[in-house]
DNA sequence: AGGATCGTTGACAGCGCTACCAGCAACGAC
DNA sequence: GTCGTTGCTGGTAGCGCTGTCAACGATCCT
């Protein structure tokens, strides 16, 4: 016969089209825009195309139109729990759609991030998908010149290069603090890690808390540079403890620490909360379940992700959102670690998020 | 001028060839296989592309050559910190390489494997990277099929597609058992959750070791199908306590659990390892710092992923392993949760690998 | 010396799809 | 009846790159 073939024997568009009695064109047109087709000719593309089990080529197709159907993403670090949520939010929103999802790794290296951003936009990208706010100057100018949707996530602040959705780790961190107060807590430490600039906001945020109540003591947080884990908790515990014996609380940055924080106090036998309060950052589900559970503050990443995600295929395909900043708040979880009274004798895991103790929601 | 650009004002091959005054073809060839040039020339185009800032066209590049410099990865979960591990081997051995990756989620699911399998295919990637050995009939019969190289990661079978590269997850339980045996522990119980193959074939190694000593007892064993967590692995050893008091030690197929089952020990006052022992898998960082230490069996994750990453790129690029299955091993970390004797009173975290008690190792 | 071989280069012809524009029928407004 | 207008369809001409083959001079071997 005279069809020809591809030397792979592949099903070309145009067998498609052979078999369905219309134009190339025309078949082609049923894959991007089906209604600008006759009910008629629709129904015979399909079953065409489902006969000869058509697979569209993506590379001829970006050639042909000039743009990709790659939506990119730009995280800081794979191991991070944190962004393994935001992540898995961001492929479930994407599956199902054309879209595929290109992911690279900063390592909370905002030059490495310039690098990877160039390299995505020579691919013209049909979107993309930044972490946090604090682009080099270049990259937001690159940013700002791409003619495709951009979604920063993770935090909010002003100047957003065009949607952003996430929530605000000062805020967060003041309300954590808050509840301390509430708590009669007075000398409260900090204990962060990586201090990547959303902890550094945290910080701010706890700063703040502090000075306003007229408690800010500089030797009361200790910080440093190296990545975080439940190891180094309890090191930067053990160091802050040395130098400030009184601490009646500690804010940990993120979760990991905390609960390094719990094993330190546990192999001190210094009694939680009795002695000292515990508050972590981020509500991972270890908390919940810990002897005593610690009290934390909720953020929704999987939202964050999967809602990015959604946003962004809205916004490329022509229909952006009325609303380009999207808060998704924060809850302080409070646990046993941070509570006034501890309960006594042992108490069973909060087996259903029905029993959690939800308050100081920034829900906005 | 007569030169012609494109009219996003793209630097093209042709550009580049131009200015260093030789055919497109010559210049494509700098960038495929440089060393089929004469230096001059080599030079020459070089610097042009530089001057241009020439980014060559993927879409344009995989059209031509029918094939795509893309390794799909097949992963089960997103959120599991086993393979967050492995997935950052695997960016990071791809990093500088020209391939991309391409991840996607099966969600344990190996239908859903399948239908992804097919999905990937159909893009002719460069080389595909799977979890496990467990596909479908028709999965495997596709990845057979399939003219690019292949990796199976995380276990290690008899029968491998092409290459595979893990360890297994039988002789490891079956490690820990020997391990619990070592320090006098007799009736030994199972909790796990997921119970993906790998997790089963942990439970077949924990039931052959427990048969070969004639200690197996069905209700031992409290598995469910549930996604693993910290709360699951309470609530499981809490059904396990109430069915086998006398119960002298747990082996979790993962830290997460038996992190779980140390907290739910806490909860009940049951000295650990005095009344119980504990064993972890996997050996994920908090285990080295909680109270008292975890026991647990290292995998060499990150390893699993760079190397899977480079032996595929190599076989990408003609240079098949002279080892194509490769065993990582693995290793019984042995910790205070399991010792004979406990280590008397509060001692410092493992701060360094170096503390660390490495042994009943298994490297091949 | 003649032929074979190697290293280097270029011409040509697509890869499979879509943007763009033109055509054509059907329809309604003036 | 003429002129738009709308809805649908098709032809043409690439998108930017590479596979294949052929040509060329230089080198090597018999």
């Amino acid at each position: 016969m005279g069809r020809k073939r591809t030397k792979s024997g592949k099903i070309r568009l145009a067998e498609v089209a052979e078999l369905a009695g219309v134009s190339p064109i025309t078949a082609s047109r049923f894959f991007r825009n089906p209604e600008a087709l006759s009910v008629a000719k629709r129904t015979r593309v399909e079953s065409a195309a489902r006969e000869l089990g058509y697979v569209p080529n993506l590379a001829a197709r970006a050639l042909a139109s000039q743009r990709t159907e790659v939506i990119g993403v730009l995280i800081p670090s794979l191991t991070n729990n944190v962004f393994s949520d935001v992540l898995r939010g961001i492929y479930d929103a994407s599956e199902g759609s054309r879209y595929s999802i290109q992911l690279s790794n900063t390592r909370y290296s905002i030059l490495q991030e310039e690098k990877l951003l160039r390299l995505f936009l020579a691919q013209k990208p049909a979107g993309l998908i930044v972490t946090g706010i604090d682009q080099t100057t270049e990259s937001r100018a690159m940013l700002e010149a791409a003619d495709c949707p951009i979604v920063q996530i993770m935090e909010i602040g002003p100047s957003p290069i065009d949607m952003m959705i996430g929530f605000s780790h000062y805020d967060a961190a003041r309300a954590a603090i808050a509840h301390l107060f509430d708590q009669g807590r007075r000398r409260i430490g900090f204990v962060g890690a990586r201090m990547d600039p959303r902890v550094q906001r945290r910080l701010d945020g706890y700063v703040a808390a502090m000075k306003d109540a007229g408690l800010f003591d500089q030797r009361l947080t200790v910080t440093t540079a190296t990545p975080t884990s439940v190891t180094l908790g309890g090191a930067l515990f053990a160091d802050l403890l040395a130098r400030e014996p009184d601490i009646d609380a500690v804010f940990c940055a993120n979760d990991d620490l905390a609960l390094g924080v719990l094993f330190e106090c546990r192999r001190r036998e210094i009694a939680v909360p009795e002695q000292i309060a515990i508050v972590g950052f981020n509500d991972l589900e270890f908390m919940a379940s810990s002897v005593p559970t610690l009290t934390s503050v909720r953020t929704n990443r999987y939202e964050m992700g999967s809602t990015a995600a959604a946003m962004l295929i809205e916004a490329i395909e022509g229909k952006r959102p009325e609303q380009p900043v999207l808060d998704l708040g924060f809850t302080v979880i409070e646990r046993q670690s941070s509570q006034m009274q501890r309960p006594a004798g042992p108490r069973p895991p909060e087996w259903s998020a029905a029993v959690q103790n939800d308050s100081v929601t920034n829900d906005p």
